[in-house]
DNA sequence: CTTTAATATCGAAGCGGTTCGATATTATAT
DNA sequence: ATATAATATCGAACCGCTTCGATATTAAAG
């Protein structure tokens, strides 16, 4: 059983020295086209793989980027931000980075300790996806260790976020479009960017449409973005016996389908009496009864967005902060029943 | 801004060598009492953490674990196997490793590609949760790596798995101490050792009490174990007009929850008119209609377990093929319509 | 009171890369 | 034709740690 293959075997076999070698494999300094084409097909023949960790000690980088989720975001039951981790991953296998998650407690106190590798220098960049405690992000900060959110902001760190104004739009335009003039809203947790911003929109629809929005039919108070809030917050809206909405704008799917619980029991039918209509377009809305129309978001897509701008502020330190918006589309369900003959 | 501490620096104002250093550090060969007290405090008084590359390079390990999950079990919607690498990280932490998490195809050929970490030789040991296919368990073995498997088997594999057996026998025990006779059984994927286990216990219950089980009451004839798979399974067995189980087994609770819906909407009550059990208690089992009663997985607790066994593979590499079991409970909730007073 | 074994510490080599400065060659500008 | 710059390759130092063999000291055994 052959020793795998080091860097000294490539350049002997090569006949070159250690430095070319290496140069070709990062793709710096001069070398001709013939010797790095040679260089190449040997590295090929002997099946050769620089090793981590010999490169890390050397150039004094990790070759890791460090992807941090709350627990609750990892654990919640549907596969939101796991899906954003996913195509991260793959993202990053085609730029040679490899991926340490690591879930942390909301704030930092809260937490079950501080991930090792900012300890161990163990990351070159983290990214850190949902909404997430000030102190973690005042923390990092510090370390002096690019940064980059994704579904989440804060002042002078780059972000990927969902284009939430444009789908509100969607979502809102359906309903007007629909003959709809009594539309609600629900959406717990309106600190996080997020959900606000989905909510701004929503009332700038209304105004724009010349419907002044009615203070009753919104509830934005619960503390989270659950099934059981969406369903809470709809009591809130339905339990009364005044003039009640006929749709219903749900910051998210589980919300929608909360919501559409609680209509449900309460005798009312969906779409017909109510129309309901979510966002993030998750696959238990698919399964909803009825199935929940709402707008969907490319997770995968924002994550491997996410890698490729990590891995350009790893190459690149020169602070530059972007906000990059990934686009949106409506997906026309039944629980609106509109548009869908 | 100062530097990262390295181990000379502990050596210097220990007063010590940097082997002497080193050997408190990885708890080898001999330190009197003093010495290592006094390095251990001098680290933590440097606030000193060894860097990963530089020992990776040095000792040839890489500090790293590979968690392999497919795709399917990565995204589906609930946190199983999710869960269970929660529980392998947060214990990684704790022996100072790394957990790579990647996701691979089904088989080799399905994968977007083979895990870089083999490649790059930047894992000490693989742990793989979930039914994967055989070729992966093939190319991994020839690696000469450690491998660990989670609720999955193989043969002459280390595994860390549900203890199914009991778990079946409690759902039984249960059904069959509220009276029932008529058991059904449903569970695609009859291939996975778990479900498989599940269903022989069942049988093996049945028989025990002396009733002989109906072929017309068991489905395992899904593909999966989705909650659309439960659904159908259940339809098949509920279709005809001949005599009908008057309690379901599902092999696991989104099989359960897709039972329910098909007896619900076929005007048969839960659990007065058919009683059902899941397995695994998963979180949408808690939010059904009626809550499903199930079988509790300590899903964390499996993940734990698992890197702890790794650990020690990676560390004495004598093959020895070990088995564990993990216990299982019964959680009684509605759907079951026995017990809960 | 030796001899041998266990305990304690150290020096130096080496792990497999990167990178800087030196050197040699070729192309471009003056 | 010569000075200058760009291109191409190399040697050697170095990154921070582990580990092996050597040496010194102390304890146990004969």
């Amino acid at each position: 059983m052959r020793r795998k293959p080091t860097i000294r075997d490539v350049a002997k076999k090569a006949g070159l020295s250690l430095s070319t070698v290496s140069l070709v494999l990062n793709k710096k300094g001069y070398v001709s086209e013939p010797t790095k084409q040679k260089v190449l097909g040997i590295i090929k023949e002997l099946d050769y793989h620089p090793q981590p960790s010999a490169r890390g000690l050397a150039s004094n980088l990790s070759g890791n980027i460090g992807f941090i989720l709350t627990d609750e975001h990892f654990s919640q039951s549907e596969p939101f931000y796991t899906r954003i981790f996913l195509g991260s991953e793959l993202e990053a296998r085609k730029h040679n980075y490899y991926i340490l998650l690591t879930t942390v407690g909301k704030t930092i106190k809260q937490s079950e300790g501080i991930p090792r590798f900012f300890f161990d220098n163990n990351v070159d960049g983290i990214i850190i996806a949902g909404k997430i405690g000030a102190s973690w992000i005042e923390y990092i900060s510090k370390k002096n260790i690019p940064l980059l959110l994704i579904d989440f902001v804060a002042p002078h760190i780059s972000s990927v976020n969902i284009d939430n104004k444009a789908g509100a739009e969607l979502v809102m335009q359906h309903f007007l479009q629909g003959g709809h003039t009594k539309i609600g809203f629900i959406g717990g947790d309106i600190k996080h960017p997020s959900v606000q911003e989905r909510y701004v929109q929503y009332r700038n629809m209304l105004l724009n449409a010349g419907i002044i929005p009615n203070k009753q039919w919104e509830n934005v108070a619960q503390a989270n973005t659950t099934m059981v809030d969406g369903y809470e917050a709809t009591k809130k809206i339905f339990s009364h016996n005044g003039d009640r909405p006929t749709a219903i704008f749900a910051a998210n799917d589980a919300m929608g389908i909360g919501c559409m619980r609680y209509l449900t029991e309460k005798g009312l039918k969906v779409p017909k009496d109510v129309a309901v209509v979510g966002f993030d377009n998750v696959e238990a809305g698919l399964h909803a009864d009825p199935p929940l129309t709402t707008i969907n978001v490319h997770r995968e897509e924002m994550g491997g967005i996410a890698v490729r701008r990590m891995v350009e502020m790893i190459k690149d330190k020169t602070v530059v902060v972007t906000k990059t918006v990934t686009p949106v589309e409506l997906v026309l369900r039944e629980s609106c029943g509109i548009g869908l003959d």
